[in-house]
RNA sequence: GGGGCUAUAGCUCAGUUGGCUAGAGCGCAGCAUUCACAUUGCUGAGGUCCAUGGUUCGAGCCCAUGUAGCCCCACCA
């Protein structure tokens, strides 16, 4: 035997990925059709968690799939410099050595950066290694290539060009304990309490006061109006009257306003322009002055009474509120929850600050974008995902791509250092200073949002424009995604692809659901990570891909649970004593004979695995993982193993033995790789390897009524097997008349039915077995008939039941009338059989009566 | 405020255009054991498919309303 006794993943799974890699098993191989997947690029600098395994699962068995097809299949790696991410992790590196961000120029801090990262990277790739993500490394991408920086720098020309760039003083999300900003989507909202302070703003003619609410009184600093709604019959007269700002000497008008809700608060708004988004707007159409009160550090600035700068926003917040008090002007406090932006990553109050920033004009980009998906041009997994999709895209803003960090690519835009309004495009971006026409232009400052770059991936990792790969396999066949970047992320992807090749960039989202420790998303800062490679070292790579696929559904939450993995580690030791037992009845592989089926079990198992095959291979089409991996676990586990390798063990077909272990390594190979090419080898099964040479193998069809002659002894095994544990007998006899069925499985019968004889008899002997329509009986004990009638009358009420509820179908007109005949048909032929096995119980019972 | 998802066995979940006895894995109970496999085999118990109403010959599935839970987006003086 070259199969020893169990598997033991450990001992093989990195030979057969090395071997793969040898080999060349992982670049386009198939003549077919193109079928091309790009990774969405993990962290470089990170370790992959149980959502990547999900993910590199999901992609590499349909990609495993694909080339049984004899596809020509193309599947990309590639890692994410991840920008901000990866900066934090590296700044808290920098804190264990005392020194931070600023002790470095922004030049000093990328080149750190990068080293850290390419020295983490190796870890990376080996963990998708581990996983058994059949990746071609040759294609290998890292989203600061050369390639990707250039295409981000073309795209952004582009845009710029036709104008849908634009350089504006919005108001920002900015995390003032990282120093930079923040695109919408990316500002995490949780709802807090406080107060809803009520301020009194006294009128500047002496006639009265105004009072106006507000959450954020500090900002009441940088007040340039206060607003009413003009249909307030309250405030109308006050509006065009000025009101003196307390704390402050300013005078500042009061306007009207449509946006002011009259019935919230006061129904008088203050508005500080620099400092809130709507004031924003309100300041721009009435044209109010911005007067920033807060500054990049979050401390409050010079523009203020000397008694408040330099205060933190939330020391400012108390020192306004006690000024007010002191000065009798705050009127009430009511307690009021409303939702605060946080910093994703350090749980920093965002603050809305006025910032010049690179903005596109996304407009443009949506529409097309809407359009396709529209036209359901993009086959979206689960359907819903695209409705989500169309609505924020009928929403979006413009998208600030400017953020204030190191690591990321930088923005090839230069300015006047004497006219700030001049600016340039230019790549030379190594430099901080260039010369153009003898003025003197200074690099921004700032790196692209990484989603910018990262949405070009699908093609610029094919080397679009003129490459062959483009050519060839764009669009993508698939791209697969966790749903919680539909927006920032696949939507980009759609709108960039569209915008700059003309076509959507794939053809088919498949977005999956989020792991969970059962209740919540993992996350490192929850503590409830399960680390994928350490559910390797304890299972197998293969054990971990099933479990994580069992019973998934694309979109929805899944939990992680180990006994999931444990079932997929069952799974793979089952298919490995299948193999075990294969190799001991057929001895060595190489002289192949063409399977022959002769037996009953023979066609009953070839006709089960046509059905499997076409039955996977429409599950797979429609990427229906799990449900196709449950039939080739059904097939395998249930058939093969328990059924026909039990009945082999008294009449064993070589060739179909054969046959069927070489059709099932393919069958399960996209989700058991490392196992099935593991016994392939082993046994030395041609060609080379099963990943680079197999296709979904064909055998001869089972005959039906063979199949069915099998499927009756099968039947009666089960039958016998309940009604001895039911009724608790021991060494029954099974006597059966003129059955040639019986007769050919006499000996399996007697094994698998635990029987201690199987004998033909002349006349009818023992009780009936129910449930077969062959004529057999058991011998039991005269102190088992009580339990068996017990057994009999239930079978005899179930029966009833049946026949009772296919009579009440039959006799209903409208049923037989509408329904179609087909199935009117088979109720009529079921009722007949229940009738039949009605009368036998009957009859049976009656031998017994009294 | 807008949008989406989920509710099926003790647990985790399947159940494609409605079709008649609703499935799996795990867990549970019982039995087996020189057999390829105890990472095993066999048998069994366990379900008013969230509720109510409707459509239909027929509803776990379709429609309406409600209940419970979850998610996303927007707004929040």
């Amino acid at each position: 035997m070259k199969l020893a006794k169990s598997y033991q993943p450990q001992l093989y799974e990195s030979d057969i990925y090395a071997l793969w890699e040898k080999l060349g098993a992982f670049k386009p191989k198939g003549s077919g059709n193109s079928y091309s997947v790009v990774v969405p690029p993990p962290n470089a600098n990170g370790n992959l968690h149980m959502g990547h395994a999900l993910s590199f699962a999901l992609q590499d068995i349909a990609v495993r799939y694909h080339r049984s097809k004899g596809e020509s299949v193309l599947f990309v790696p590639g890692a994410d410099h991840a920008g901000f991410e990866t900066q934090v992790v590296f700044e808290r590196e920098l804190e264990k050595e005392g020194k931070s961000r600023f002790d470095y120029s922004r030049d000093q801090l990328y080149q750190l950066i990068y080293d850290f990262v390419a020295a983490n990277r190796q870890n990376f790739e080996t963990q998708i290694r581990r996983l058994g993500a059949s990746v071609d490394w040759t294609h290998y991408t890292f989203t600061l290539d050369q390639p990707i920086v250039k295409r981000a720098y073309e795209t952004f020309k582009t845009m710029w060009d036709e104008g849908l760039i634009y350089r504006g003083e919005r108001l920002v999300n900015f995390c003032t304990f990282h120093g930079t900003a923040f695109a919408d989507i990316e500002v995490e909202y949780t709802d807090e309490t406080s107060f809803l302070w009520h301020i009194s703003y006294p009128l500047t003619d002496g006639s009265g006061n105004i009072v106006v609410a507000t959450s954020r009184p500090e900002t009441m600093l940088g007040d340039t109006a206060v607003a009413v709604n003009p249909k307030d019959e309250r405030y109308k007269q006050l509006v065009g009257k000025t009101v003196r700002l307390p704390l402050t000497n300013r005078e500042i008008p009061i306007i009207a306003d449509d946006y002011v809700d009259p019935g919230f608060g006061s129904g008088a708004v203050k508005i500080t322009p620099a400092h809130d988004p709507n004031d924003f707007e309100i300041g721009k159409r009435h044209d109010l002055p911005f007067i920033t009160v807060i500054g990049f550090d979050g401390k409050m600035t010079h523009a203020i009474p000397e008694q408040f700068r330099g205060l933190g926003v939330v020391e400012s917040r108390e020192a306004v509120v006690n000024e007010l008090r002191k000065q009798d002007l705050l009127v009430d406090a009511e307690e009021y929850t409303h939702s605060v932006g946080h910093c994703y990553k350090c749980g920093t109050v965002i603050e809305p600050l006025l910032k010049d920033q690179w903005f596109i004009d996304i407009k443009p980009l949506a529409q097309p974008a809407i359009k396709a998906i529209r036209e359901g041009e993009i086959d979206f997994i689960p359907k819903a995902k695209q409705r989500q999709l169309e609505k924020y895209l009928e929403n979006i803003k413009d998208w600030n791509i400017s953020r204030q960090i190191s690591w990321g690519i930088p923005i090839p835009a230069f300015q006047n250092e004497e006219d700030p309004g001049d600016w340039l495009y230019d790549e030379r971006v190594d430099q901080e200073v260039i010369t153009v026409n003898n003025k003197v232009y200074r690099r921004d400052p700032d790196v692209f949002d990484t989603w910018f770059s990262s949405s070009s991936w699908p093609y610029a990792t094919l080397g679009y424009p003129d490459s062959e790969d483009y050519g060839k396999y764009y669009p993508l066949s698939l791209m697969e995604t966790g749903f919680d970047i539909l927006m920032p992320w696949v939507s980009r992807m759609i709108m960039l692809g569209i915008y700059v090749t003309g076509k959507i960039p794939f053809k088919k989202a498949y977005l999956h659901g989020m792991i969970t420790d059962g209740r919540e998303k993992m996350s490192k800062s929850k503590g409830n990570v399960v680390n994928p490679m350490g559910v390797i070292d304890q299972f197998g790579s293969d054990a971990l891909r099933i479990g994580i696929i069992t019973g998934l559904t694309p979109g929805n939450n899944q939990p992680y649970i180990e006994s999931k993995v444990i079932g997929g580690r069952n799974f793979c030791n089952k298919l490995w004593n299948v193999a075990r037992f294969i190799e001991s009845v057929v001895g060595d592989f190489t002289s192949k004979e063409e399977p022959k089926p002769i037996s009953d079990a023979d066609h009953w198992l070839l006709l089960s695995y046509t059905s499997t095959i076409n039955a996977v291979t429409e599950l797979m089409d429609s990427y229906r993982f799990y449900e196709a991996y449950e039939k080739v676990y059904r097939f395998i586990w249930d058939d093969l193993a328990d059924w026909y390798i039990e009945v082999s063990k008294t009449d064993p077909n070589k060739s179909i033995l054969e046959a069927m272990l070489e059709a099932i390594l393919v069958l399960v190979h996209p989700f058991a790789p490392f196992l099935s090419e593991t016994i392939w080898q082993t046994l030395e099964l041609k060609p080379e390897s099963l990943l680079s040479g197999h296709k979904t193998i064909v055998l001869p069809t089972g005959s039906k009524v063979q199949a069915d002659e099998f499927e009756q002894v099968k039947q009666l095994i089960t039958s016998v097997r309940s009604t001895i544990k039911t009724i608790g007998a021991k060494d029954v006899s099974l006597y059966y008349q003129d059955e040639p069925a019986i007769a050919k499985y006499s000996s399996v019968i007697r094994q698998l039915g635990h029987l201690k004889t199987v004998e033909e008899t002349d006349q009818e002997k023992g009780v009936v077995v129910s449930g077969v329509v062959l004529n057999c009986w058991l011998n039991i004990d005269k102190d088992q008939l009580d339990a068996y009638l017990l057994t009999l009358d239930n079978q005899i009420k179930v029966a009833q039941g049946s026949l009772a509820k296919l009579q009440g179908r039959l006799h209903n007109d409208a049923y037989i009338k509408q329904a179609p005949a087909n199935l009117v048909t088979d109720t009529r032929n079921k009722l007949i059989e229940t009738e039949q096995e009605l009368e036998r119980l009957l009859l049976e019972r009656q031998r017994y009566h009294n």
